[in-house]
DNA sequence: GCGGATTTGTACGTATGTATG
DNA sequence: GCATACATACGTACAAATCCG
């Protein structure tokens, strides 16, 4: 049996925290030391659940500071500074 | 097969240099940037070496200023103020 | 109180090796 | 062989705490 893979069971938790509204625009994502333990996982298997949501343009990561909620859209009128 | 991590042989020279008594309690461990250079490995590796001897209740880290061996054991009498 | 130097803390980026299915 | 997953180990960058002049 070809069990989810834990990334991908790791992207589903983090992407619906950001749909659900329980992760905020903009706030910061649990770190990946954090998710590692939390999760119990290695810190690679975090990586790629987060590469997931980087893909699919959920989130933004910044080398050194972390991995943000991306901004649904930012059309025109009030956008980003 | 696997060789004892590079954390783990540091962990040992430094544990090593505490029961030995080459570093008395209270002192300073080398800092990590000296660690670094002086054995030449990566500061997370230095950082992970310390961390057991932490866990070991060995030393205690303050952010700042450094890693200090611990005293053996205060007990009671003349205890810390 | 301020600025610079030192030291620890945190966080991501990358590479390699091992093991399993 | 490949994907998954973990462990080790390197590097870079910046933040926070501390110390001293």
């Amino acid at each position: 049996m070809n069990p989810t893979p834990l990334y991908t069971q790791l992207a589903d938790i983090l992407r619906e925290m950001i749909t659900s509204g329980q992760l905020q625009p903009r706030s910061p994502l649990p770190s990946e030391s954090y998710l590692q333990q939390e999760q119990g996982v290695a810190r690679g298997t975090v990586r790629t659940a987060i590469g997931i949501l980087r893909d699919e343009g959920l989130v933004v990561t910044i080398s050194g500071r972390g991995s943000f909620v991306k901004e649904p859209d930012p059309k025109a009128s009030s956008g980003p500074d």
